[in-house]
DNA sequence: ATATTATCGATATGCGAATATCGATACAAC
DNA sequence: GTTGTATCGATATTCGCATATCGATAATAT
């Protein structure tokens, strides 16, 4: 009832943070100590007082004339999403994808920590990916445990997700990082996000339908009964 | 203001989309005719009333005790999506991600045909990356209008993002699949679809650091001002 | 035939988030 | 000093979407 507090921040204004963060960073290189709402919101295409309300809901208050404190807002930010001391993760599926994510620089500045990688392939075990060993999926539960690895990124293919996400918690993982298009039912105290190509692609394809076809000859409704 | 048809879909409902149509598929293979809302939300942890007006919202009905027609729901879906015709699509950047997209399957079935990469790397043109061509970046401008391609999915490093997605933009491409940190800002005829990593970590990880400090001391708003 | 019940579709309600409004504040110009 | 103004923060409003309610319908069982 009362450790609503983090819970209580609208998860769009999360979704945001990051946008402001990078800003904020270029921001505080070039030595600015505050910034104005309306400066970010320019920059991002946003409202002001979204802008403001988000800030707010971190817990950092403006001045009027001035702004919002550049340091103050970064530290804040860093803090409300833990990214201000790194946490450990695997990546589960040493495929195109795994690989890619493998060897993304900027995790490092995220607060995610990537220790190995995973996989079942034999031909892929042993390797060294990026500077990370790819080990058998057998040896998942003993390490996640043993290193106290709490995020795992899932990487494999869509038919196997399911039951690999399975063996990561019952490896005690906290937290899954789901690149997979299958929709994971998981128990109520494992974390779960999802990044849906799927759905953006949907997006996308849809707004393109909707363009290349502008006006519905008038029943548009036909017996597709057939 | 009469276009709105399309449009007022609600965006929630295009993004569940894709869940349905995989579903559905699967029913259609299984040579199932029908499925009722209940089954479907089950499957994905919704609830049959979501199902159901998500499913009116692309204008097919049910029937009460029996369900909707599986084959109907999936040629609407592919209609309303315009995943029954193939669009092709340029891959702007060739580096880890911008291969492993290359080589994923699964854009055959959902609208999009990748045609080429682009890259500005001399050691990556005219290499041949999943059996697709790795071309120079500037002949962007011609081939894109040559070809007719209207979606660019765009791999590149941050600190290029918005001078490639402007060349893109210059060469009439129709649609920016942004896969880039970087917040683009783009005239209103072009359409932008992003998949942010970073807010997506971002929700994952304010999780975690709520549950990592549970209860906060008392006062939880020291002077940070130092 | 009749009763039962799963399921749909229409209408109503509730909630979270975006947006608007407006007074308060503090810097800058004169 | 005094005035002007950019900016903040609090409150109110609006909007979109999810959820609940309930009558209507058609397959199944008796």
């Amino acid at each position: 009832m009362s450790k609503d507090r983090e819970v209580s921040v609208p998860l769009p204004t999360i979704r945001r943070l990051p946008m402001y963060f990078s800003l904020l960073q270029k921001a505080a290189q070039e030595s600015q100590t505050s910034v104005s709402s309306s400066q970010l919101a320019g920059a991002l295409a946003l409202e002001p007082i979204q802008v403001r309300k988000d800030l707010e809901a971190i817990g950092v208050t403006g001045q009027p004339r001035v702004g919002f404190p550049v340091a103050e807002l970064v530290e804040a930010i860093e803090r409300f999403l833990g990214w201000d001391n790194a946490t450990d993760a695997f990546i589960l599926g040493a495929g195109h994808l795994g690989t890619a994510l493998a060897g993304y620089h900027g995790f490092e500045s995220k607060g995610l920590n990537v220790v190995a990688l995973f996989d079942n392939d034999p031909r892929k075990i042993g390797q060294t990916i990026h500077g990370k060993e790819v080990l058998p999926i057998d040896k998942l539960g003993n390490l996640a445990s043993r290193l106290h690895v709490h995020i795992a990124i899932l990487t494999v293919p869509a038919e196997v997700a399911a039951s690999v996400a399975q063996l990561a918690i019952d490896a005690g993982i906290q937290a899954i990082w789901n690149f997979t298009p299958t929709k994971l039912i998981v128990p109520e105290h494992v974390i779960l996000e999802r990044v849906d190509l799927a759905a953006s692609l949907a997006v996308l394809s849809s707004k393109l339908a909707a363009r290349l076809r502008p006006v519905e000859p008038t029943a548009q409704t036909p017996e597709v009964q057939a």
